[in-house]
DNA sequence: GGAGAGAATGTAATCGTTTTCAACCCAGGG
DNA sequence: CCCTGGGTTGAAAACGATTACATTCTCTCC
């Protein structure tokens, strides 16, 4: 691959002159600047970032740790920072943490290597020695969705108390007493947060959530699964079971149909988070929606601010409840469901 | 951030043998090891990878171009290679091209600059200068999914034809006749071969695919919305449906819910890929699998195989039909669908 | 006792850029 | 005719690692 250096001897030219015409920096004479042009054309010339990089110390890259690739919340959420970051002038590599501290700090590992300009992380479960030393060496980073304890990196993310609270009422109000919640892992705020959202809710109707029903899961279909498997081995079902997130809603889903069982009559289900598809199942499931494009876009305003040296605080967004069929509702609207938050 | 250089200082040692302990290149002391590392220790020293890689050339990263982070398709198999990339010591980076060949260059162009060791791409519909180039240009490069005419890099994906004639026996089978078409972009191959593999499935029964009912489609949700839009307002509507990707058929199915159809009665669906939540829909949707797991692995492999020199060649694995209830079935097995192809 | 081997370490060149500083050229004013 | 001052350009020093080569030191063996 060509350098600078070919380019500026083909030219005949110094290097600072080549490097000046592709950065714009200095003004260089028009002659010049054509011969340089058509000699980088001639060599196929790219700069070399790495380079680049070493001596200007910036990258123009955001890297991005996702939960989970194959969670629609974060693949919608990442889709948003694309954009709002492309917006700005950055580009967005993504790294797939799958729920795993090991694999994110991994991950982590490289990109602090690399020097990216700014990261913006979704925490898996459990604590992370990396974060807290990227966050002590001033790395600009913003926490999505989920909390560190004792870390001191803003965070952004939806406030589900409000609108679990409400699905607890809306459960209870269709004759739900007995209830399963397939809970997140209690090391993420997220996790506790919405388990203790719906067993307040609950106890608001004087309902108390038995300690053997709550299953805690991984946010993952699999920890669905197995849950359900649970669930479904004992002697009594619940009326009606909450998933703290999709994947595993999913997972429960998907047991429940194998076992033969059916929604509503023999079991209801609603869940945390609303991806496209919970619209279109059978019957359309009941959950709680997280404005999940707005996370992302704020999350990156965020992180160009640190950037930018600014300091910035922490932002908290409202979730609501969609309610669908999933629970017994006798009637429910075919929303024509606007999935756009803007 | 700390630099070798002082950390040689602290420990009373030259940069050479900070560098010999941190890569474990030459053998060092057993005394100075231990002060290196705890120069290290102290001054919070993280080596500097775009350093190293200027000086070494190797970034021990992969990077990956998805056609669209949304598309579950797309996930799962961003999920395999990160697997199997892993498994092999090198790191993925993943970006999002959104279907747009704009997007995908301006990401691909970062990546080249950054000189990674290799690329994994899904490409956009329609040409692209940069790919060209970087193939041209050597760079390790496996085409995934999709072909592009005129580059000459290996590809990965999967044979539609014959799962795609077995959808099409199925459907006449039970009864159809009038059927429209929801097709991919006719820029890619999967979207050209996915069209006339159906045509040709029709012909063998006399079967005529209309002009008029092929609707080709940006292979994104709102392409399938549109595209189901159209057909809705005809007078006359076909009685099955065949969506040439999962986001097209989620936008199809979307439109036939709020349009207030039932689904297999009013009109049957049937739908390339098959996403998790397809066995799930209302009904159950009858879709045509692909070994995506699998094409990931391979896709690596191959990467490697020609990261280490070796000339490699294309690969094409088979998909398979699964029947399910969306196009008016009788009975359809309720199988614990086994997702996973190893 | 000196030569030679081998282990441990240091010196300095190198990777491909950016950027500071200096040099040069040429026109215009005094 | 000399001086000043823009406008262009080049030389060379960073940036922070790796690594070929040289050096020093310590043993061992004859």
């Amino acid at each position: 691959m060509a350098t600078i250096n070919e380019v500026a001897t083909r030219a005949g030219v110094s290097v600072a002159t080549v490097s000046r015409v592709h950065s714009g920096s200095a003004r260089v004479s028009h002659d010049t600047r054509d011969r340089v042009l058509a000699a980088a054309e001639e060599l196929r010339y790219h700069p070399n970032g790495v380079a680049r990089s070493l001596r200007t110390a910036v990258t123009g890259i955001f890297g991005v740790v996702l939960g989970d690739v194959r969670n629609p919340f974060f693949t919608e959420l990442a889709r948003a920072i694309d954009d709002e970051a492309r917006a700005g002038g950055h580009v967005v590599v993504l790294g797939n943490a799958d729920e795993d501290p090991e694999r994110q700090d991994a991950y982590l590992q490289v990109l602090r290597e690399r020097r990216i300009d700014g990261l913006l992380i979704c925490p898996a479960p459990g604590d992370s020695r990396v974060i807290a030393d990227l966050v002590a060496d001033r790395t600009p980073t913003v926490l999505v969705d989920r909390d560190i304890p004792g870390v001191d990196a803003p965070v952004v993310r939806a406030d589900s108390v409000a609108a679990t609270r409400a699905l607890a009422d809306h459960l209870v109000s269709l004759g739900h007493r007995r209830i399963a919640v397939l809970a997140g892992p209690q090391s993420t705020v997220t996790g506790r947060e919405r388990l203790t959202a719906f067993r307040d809710g609950l106890a608001e109707h004087r309902i108390e959530l038995q300690p053997d029903d709550v299953l805690v899961g991984d946010f993952r279909q699999e920890g669905g699964e197995r849950a359900m498997d649970q669930l479904l081995a004992r002697p009594q079902l619940p009326s009606a079971v909450f998933a703290a997130d999709n994947p595993m809603a999913l997972g429960a889903l998907r047991r429940i149909r194998s076992a033969g069982l059916r929604i509503p009559h023999d079991i209801s289900l609603a869940s945390f988070d609303d991806p496209a598809w919970f619209a279109l199942a059978d019957p359309p499931m009941t959950a709680v929606s997280q404005p999940t494009a707005e996370l992302g876009r704020t999350a990156v305003r965020m992180l160009r601010a640190m950037v930018d040296g600014e300091t910035v605080r922490s932002v908290t967004l409202g979730c609501r409840l969609v309610p669908r069929g999933s629970c017994g509702e006798k009637t429910y609207a075919m929303e024509d469901h606007d999935k756009e938050d803007r």
